[in-house]
DNA sequence: CGCGCCAGGTAGCGCGCGCTAGTAAACTGC
DNA sequence: GCAGTTTACTAGCGCGCGCTACCTGGCGCG
């Protein structure tokens, strides 16, 4: 069933208009036919005949005409956190493109872009909506809002429950089982990733509070010696258990430790979070935290149909998604004597 | 100067008509003016007023009713690879992007899915080009003709020199300098990587040939023992020099042979390629090839640009992008007495 | 037989914009 | 003072499609 590209001449792309003319019916009867117009009739035959001449001639519609004509541009933005987790969004974002395009939407992504030459994609490109991981900023709500975007997702107007980070609430109860009392949480430095490291470490604190442990927070620099520094003061401070913010930190951290001589997880276990495909190949191999980005992905699609299609129809639950303990050879148990 | 949205009634969207009746003209002026249209002669007076007026209003032009009436829509697909390279392409998409925007384009981003089950961006987004890093493959670029893209980069029909994978055969001349005349090619196993794989393979074995060293090849699987299999049969082999197909592979090389108890880079000298930057966190850091993504992702903007515009104007010569060394722990020359 | 009804269509407007063809006035040149 | 040119615009078509409003002919029914 392959398209007949029948180059004409020119090489003029194929509208509704020559499906009706070469069928002898008017363009409205071929858009209805196409379209599965609600409320109108149309016998089978000329059904059949006409989506027989669009399929021989090749017929594509015109997005962009057609986004004019119905206001709508069945295209949804997904605006990706500008962090080093592509390898793990990947799922989600396939996740969320097939549930889209189920719904007859196209999914576009972007990333924001340090420099801020580039204009963002909302400002050049017609959406019906725009979704992202975490809530947005008042300063992006009000840029898209400005832009004509009308569908965020999360809807800035409904007061989201505060996510509560479960993946590093897991961090803290794994070590703390492994019997660890003085934790540290290793943020990183990236000005980018504040935000979610400002959460992550409430919910640590909060955590380690309820797990009976004390905690201190040092944040990393991938690029500089702060892991090295972090790593002796915290042998200094009789530190046994650190939670990383992801991966990358808690792998500068395993190199500095080693460089040291500090054995990983002998004197320290060090945790990371997000389960990098790289993380377990390294010698030791990293215990981490796997989210479930593949159901975020789902759950993240719904939402926005939902938002754009009327939303009475799926409330779609907000489910925390599923978080995973990734247990490997980078955290230990503190054994009884020592505890 | 903030944009005043002039939330009239029910919110409907400025036009240029809106402009061109608030302020008395006609709507062909109003275009004119805001399109800097050549060969128009508007007066100053008129120009600033429209300019003046089309701010305050907050107009922003329909991008789908242009889109329509000019028939070209501004916008190019970047195809990237279904490759886990994202922390360098990063770079290269940012570049393309603003190279991009410079010239008044919007970049999209897109990745192939596995599961095949969304419909591509070009069927269902109208381009004014798709680019990609490496050749489509024959059926891509049909599919792609059929759905109506008419520009492709890199351009299926001119004869493209073979890229010659620089990268490679830095890797080999890195560890032949240092002394190693028995060397392997860590392959991926990854079978969405299979061409480039290839490539690789062909570029090592000639550089290799050249510099009078002999080469074998294994693949490795992540996600199996693969990786502890090759570094024994390597050991037996005496063979002294890997080169891996990416970060990701070397990695899982380093990993496996420390604990087999194979020193790296004592026994065994390992060197990546991209310079993932987790790579240079673990224990031995890895020695690995660092490739100019940002100028290739210039140079492919600039291409593409070309390629819309007429392309008489910029050849934009095909420069093999700049390829570097990164040399750290895991490769070590061979003692002179043992050469 | 007259009427309403309904299946099965068609005519054509409007979406917002780019742009060609035209036009009226001002400005030359001689 | 008048033809020719230039300046500064305007009228309105056409891009391809969605969709409302309308039309027509056959059929059941009292």
């Amino acid at each position: 069933m392959d398209t007949q590209t029948d180059t004409g001449k020119a090489s003029r792309r194929v509208t509704a208009k020559d499906i009706a003319t070469s069928l002898g019916v008017s363009r409205a009867t071929v858009g209805f036919v196409l379209n599965n117009t609600a409320g109108q009739t149309i016998s089978e035959a000329t059904r059949r005949r006409v989506i027989a001449e669009a399929h021989r001639l090749g017929y594509r519609p015109h997005s962009a005409a057609r986004a004019l004509a119905s206001g709508r541009t069945n295209t949804v933005l997904l605006i990706l956190p500008d962090w080093p987790i592509d390898f793990s969004v990947r799922n989600n974002i396939e996740e969320a493109s097939n549930a889209l395009d189920d719904a007859g939407y196209t999914l576009l992504i972007t990333t924001p872009h340090d420099s801020g030459r580039a204009r963002p994609l909302w400002e050049t490109v017609d959406l019906d909506a725009v979704m992202g991981y975490l809530p947005f900023t008042p300063q992006a709500i009000e840029a898209m809002r400005a832009a004509g975007v009308t569908r965020i997702v999360p809807d800035p107007d409904t007061l989201a429950p505060p996510y509560d980070e479960p993946g590093t609430t897991m961090q803290v109860e794994h070590l703390a089982d492994l019997g660890h009392r003085a934790l540290a949480y290793a943020d990183t430095a990236d000005r980018r990733l504040t935000t979610l490291g400002q959460e992550r470490w409430a919910a640590a604190r909060l955590a380690a509070e309820t797990a009976g442990c004390r905690i201190e927070r040092a944040a990393i620099d991938l690029d500089n010696e702060s892991a090295t520094t972090a790593v002796l003061s915290w042998r200094a401070a009789s530190v046994t258990g650190v939670l990383a913010y992801n991966d990358d930190v808690a792998a500068a951290l395993v190199g500095a430790a080693l460089r040291a001589g500090i054995d990983i997880p002998g004197e320290l276990s060090v945790i990371g979070h997000d389960d990098a495909p790289i993380a377990r190949l390294f010698e030791p191999r990293l215990s981490t935290i796997r989210l479930d980005t593949a159901g975020l992905g789902r759950q993240l699609a719904a939402l926005t149909i939902a938002s754009i299609e009327g939303s009475d129809t799926a409330p779609a639950e907000q489910a925390t998604p599923t978080v995973q303990l990734i247990e490997r050879d980078s955290t230990r148990a503190i054994p009884a004597d020592k505890r």
